[in-house]
DNA sequence: CCTTGACCTTCCAGCGACTGGAATCCCTAT
DNA sequence: ATAGGGATTCCAGTCGCTGGAAGGTCAAGG
C-alpha cells in the first residue's frame, strides 16, 4: 500500500507519516522503486497512533502505548498509568486555561470597546 | 538597572528578558561595559510582557497591546478585540481538552489496572 | 596587586511535532 | 515522447524559550 493509501486511511498527512518512520514509529517495507510499501499491520498501527494522538498523548507516551499494545504479556495497570498520568496533565492544563479565561473575561466585559483610549484591559496588564 | 534586577522586579527569566530584546519588544540601553541598563520604563514594558503572556497571549499578540498601550489615541475597541479574539481561542482549547478529557475518564474508569494483560484503553486506541 | 566568584556578554543548539518547499525520480496514460 | 500526478530526500521554519560554552567585567577579600 502507497503513503497516500495509508494516509486516507489513518487520517495522517503522508508528512506526518514519513517523519514518524524517521523517528521510528513505523517501519514500512521498500519497494524496488524505494517507494514505502505499507503493510496492513502498518496502517493499522498509523491508526492507532493518530487516535493517541487526538487524545492528547504526545510522541512518547504515544512510543510507550504503541509499545505496550504489542505486548501481549502487558499489564494493564502500565497502560493505565500512562493514561491517569496524561489525564492529570490534561486538567491541570483546562484548570490553568479557565484561570485565564476567568480574567480575561471579567476584563473583556469591563472594557467599554468604544473609540476612546481608556481601556481596562490594558490598566490591569500594566499592573494596576 | 542590571538584567537581574530587572528579572527579579518582572518575574522573567533573564534568558526570556533578552529574547525580547532580541525580537524587537524591549529595547534598553547599553552602558560603558555592555552590560544592558534598563530603565523604569523598560522595567515596566517587562512586567507588562510577563503579565500577557501569564495571561496566554503570545508573542505577537504581546507586541499588539504593548503598542496599543503606548498609543495614546488608541481606541479601547481595537485592545478589547485581541482579547476577545484569544478570549474565543481559549474558549475552544478548553473544549477540545475537555473533549479528550471526557474519554479519557471513561476509559481510565473501565481499565482494571491489574498485571492482566487485556485492556480498554488500548482496544479504544486500536479502534476496537 | 591578585584572586575569587558572581555577574554580564554573545553565539549556537535543541526542544515538540510537525509543515512547507525545492529538486529529483517514478509510474501511467495518451 | 510527453505530460501529469505521485513518490522520494533534504533543508528550513514554526513558537517561545532554555541550556551551555567561551569569554569579559566587577566588587570584595587577602
Amino acid at each position: 500500500m502507497n503513503i497516500s493509501e495509508v494516509s486516507t486511511l489513518s487520517g495522517l498527512p503522508a508528512k506526518t507519516i514519513r517523519y514518524y518512520e524517521e523517528i521510528g514509529l513505523v517501519r514500512p517495507a521498500r519497494g524496488d522503486n524505494g517507494y514505502r510499501d505499507f503493510s496492513q499491520a502498518d496502517a493499522h498501527k498509523l491508526a492507532f497512533l493518530a487516535r493517541s494522538r487526538s487524545l492528547g498523548f504526545s510522541i512518547e507516551e504515544c512510543r510507550t502505548l504503541l509499545a505496550l499494545y504489542e505486548d501481549r504479556d502487558r499489564a494493564s495497570a502500565d497502560v493505565k498509568r500512562v493514561a491517569q498520568t496524561h489525564l492529570d496533565e490534561i486538567d491541570r492544563k483546562i484548570a490553568e486555561l479557565q484561570a485565564m479565561r476567568a480574567t480575561l473575561t471579567t476584563l473583556v466585559h469591563r472594557c467599554h470597546g468604544d473609540d476612546r483610549p481608556d481601556c481596562p484591559i490594558l490598566s490591569d496588564l500594566a499592573g494596576a
